[in-house]
DNA sequence: CTGAAAGCGCTTACAG
DNA sequence: CTGAAAGCGCTTACAG
C-alpha cells in the first residue's frame, strides 16, 4: 500500500520556498495573529504551489489531541442508528473532529473492548444505545471523555430526547380508539430507553385510564417481535405499543400471519420511526424521537462547546396505518 | 474535554520502573527478537503494572503509517451498506487497522471531498458504491491508496460480486412462471453494479427466450420505485426486476395501491437482500450478493494482504412471496 | 543483548 | 514581526 504515495510536502519544503522560517510557515497557516500579512500571503501562496496538506499525526503528537471522536454503537444492523450516526457525524464535523464509528455487535463484553480500543487514538468517545450498567461507564469515563445517546448516567454528559409528547400523543389516540387492553413489550432488561419508554406509557395511560400490560423482555429484534406474539395474544390485547419498530413489524407479521388484521383486530405502534417503517402494510405507527439532534448533542457536549439555542429534542407521533 | 484525562504513562516510565533503557522497552513490547528473555519478562512486568499503552500516533508519525483505514459510503441510508461496514471492519480489525467510516451522501462532489479530507490521515481508502467515473478514481488514486467495492476500474484493486447465478436462477424462475414480458427498472446512470446486473439479467433471458425491457433511470431508494411504477404499468410487464430492493419496495407498494396483486398480477424482485426485505407483503425476493466479504477482500487488497482461500463472492437467489 | 542518539512533522515558549 | 531550538512519544540504524 505504501509504494504508491509520495512523500508528502512538509512545513519546511513550504519554508524553502517561501524564504522564511518553518516557524514562521506554521504561524502563518494557523493565522495565529504577528505575522505581517506580505508574508502570511507569501507563505499561503508557497503552500498552494506545493499542494500543502498538514499532517495531522504530528499535530496530534505535540498537541495531544487527535481531533479524533469515537462513536459505539450497540448494533450497527438495527437501522434506528443511521440518525445518531448522521447527527454525530456532522456535528463532529462542524467541531472540526474526525468520527471513527465502531460497532459494540449488540454485547456489554465487546462494547467495552471497543471504547478501549479507542482510548489511545480519540479524544473522546460517544457511546450510543450503550449495554454497559452505570457503575462500568462511570469507571470508564476516567480512562477517556466520554458521552452518552439515549442514556442517563449520573455525572456524565448525556443526551436523550423527551418520549412523553410522542407518548403521549399515542396512548391518547389509543383510548379515543376505543381500546382498553395495552400491552407494551418490554426491550433487553439493561435498556435505560426501555425503562423510560414503559414508564412514560404507564404515566400517559393512568391519565387516560388505560390499563397497560408489559410482556416479558425480548430481543430488540423482527424475532423479539415474533416471540413476544404469543404472549401478547394470550394477554387478549387490543393494542400493541413495542420497544421498537424492529419489534413492531416482527409482531404485526406474526399476528397477521395468524390471520389477526391490523390495525381492526389489532393496533400495532414501535418506537423509533426508522427507515422501513413504511414497508409494512400497513405502514407502521411510530413514536419519532430526533435522534441526529440527540446525537449531535452528545457530541456537543463532548467537545465542551457551547450549547446551540433551538435544539428541540422532544418526541413525536408519526400516524400511519397500524394504529 | 482535556482536564480529565491522567497523563499517559510513556515508554520511558516503563524504562524507569523496568530499569533499561526506552530502546529496550520499544524492542520488548514489540518482541522484535534480539532482547533476553528475563528483560523481556521484566519490561512486560513494568509495563503491565503502569497499565501502560502504546501511543499510537507517536508511533503514525515515526512509520508514517497511521494503521487506520477510510470506508466512504455512498449513501449510508441505505441497508445495503451494513454489510459492507460489516465485512470491511471485520476485515480492518483483522489486518490490525481502525476503520474510519465517512458518508458521501449520495453525491459524487461530497465523494471526492470526503475522500481528500480523509487522504493525510488514513493509509488508505475503501470507496462502496463510488459514484466517481473511472478517470477521477484513477486520479485519486495517486493520492491514496484507493480500493473500490462493487465497481471495476482498470488499474484499481476492486472487488464486486458474481450476479450471474443469482440473476440466473430469478430469470429461469421468472421463465418457468411463465412470464413473457419482464421489465427491468434502471438504477442510476452512474452505477457500475447497475449497468453489471442489466447486462446479467439480458443474458439470462436470451437464453431463456425472454424479452426485457428496461426503463428510465430513476433513483435508488424507495421513492425512485414508485416513480418507476407508471411506466412499468403501462409497458404492460408482468415481473419486474429492480435495481435494488429499496426501489422494488417501492415500487410494490405503488402497485399494490393501484389495486395490483403481487404476485399474482406482477411478480416483484430486487438485489442486496437488505435488512427489511421481509418486511413487506409478500416478503421481497432479492438476488442476495455477499457483500461482507465482498467488501473484506476489497480491505484484504488494500493492506496487501495475501488472498484467503474459500472467499466465495458468487450471488444468489433468495426465494421470498413476491415472486 | 543493550543503550545513546537521531529523527518523524509539527508547535510554541524564548529571544531578538 | 521573525527565527532557532526544544520537545511531543515513539522506532531504528549505529555502536558497543
Amino acid at each position: 500500500m505504501d509504494p504508491v504515495r509520495r512523500p508528502a510536502t512538509t512545513i519546511y519544503d513550504v519554508a524553502a520556498l517561501a524564504g522564511v522560517s518553518a516557524s514562521t510557515v506554521s504561524r502563518s497557516l494557523n493565522d495565529s495573529g504577528r505575522i505581517s500579512r506580505a508574508t502570511v500571503e507569501k507563505v499561503r501562496a508557497a503552500a498552494a504551489e506545493l499542494g500543502y496538506q498538514l499532517n495531522p499525526t504530528a499535530r496530534a503528537l505535540l498537541t495531544g489531541r487527535t481531533m479524533t471522536l469515537g462513536l459505539v454503537v450497540a448494533d450497527i444492523t438495527n437501522p434506528v442508528v443511521f440518525g445518531v450516526i448522521r447527527g454525530a457525524e456532522r456535528a463532529a464535523a462542524q467541531h472540526g473532529y474526525t468520527l471513527v464509528i465502531a460497532d459494540a455487535k449488540q454485547s456489554g463484553e465487546a462494547e467495552l473492548d471497543t471504547v478501549r480500543g479507542l482510548v489511545r487514538g480519540v479524544d473522546g468517545v460517544v457511546l450510543a444505545m450503550s449495554w454497559l450498567p452505570d457503575d462500568v461507564l462511570q469507571a470508564l469515563a476516567g480512562e477517556v471523555p466520554l458521552a452518552l445517546v439515549n442514556r442517563d448516567v449520573p455525572g456524565l454528559p448525556c443526551a436523550f430526547p423527551d418520549v412523553r409528547p410522542g407518548v403521549d400523543q399515542l396512548v391518547q389516540r389509543l383510548a379515543a380508539g376505543g381500546h382498553e387492553r395495552v400491552v407494551f413489550v418490554a426491550g433487553p432488561e439493561l435498556s435505560w430507553i426501555g425503562g423510560v419508554r414503559h414508564a412514560a406509557i404507564v404515566e400517559a395511560a393512568d391519565s387516560a385510564e388505560l390499563s397497560v400490560e408489559v410482556t416479558a423482555a425480548v430481543e430488540p429484534t423482527p424475532e423479539g417481535g415474533r416471540a413476544a406474539w404469543s404472549e401478547v395474544r394470550e394477554r387478549g390485547a387490543t393494542a400493541v405499543i413495542a420497544y421498537n419498530d424492529l419489534q413492531a413489524i416482527g409482531l404485526m407479521l406474526a399476528a397477521q400471519a395468524d390471520g389477526v388484521a391490523v390495525p381492526a383486530d389489532l393496533a400495532v405502534a414501535g418506537f423509533d420511526d426508522i427507515y422501513g417503517a413504511t414497508f409494512t402494510t400497513p405502514a407502521l405507527t411510530s413514536v419519532r424521537s430526533p435522534l441526529e439532534q440527540v446525537a449531535a448533542e452528545a457530541v456537543r457536549q463532548l467537545v465542551g462547546a457551547p450549547a446551540a439555542d433551538g435544539v428541540d429534542l422532544t418526541s413525536r407521533l408519526v400516524v400511519r396505518g397500524s394504529v
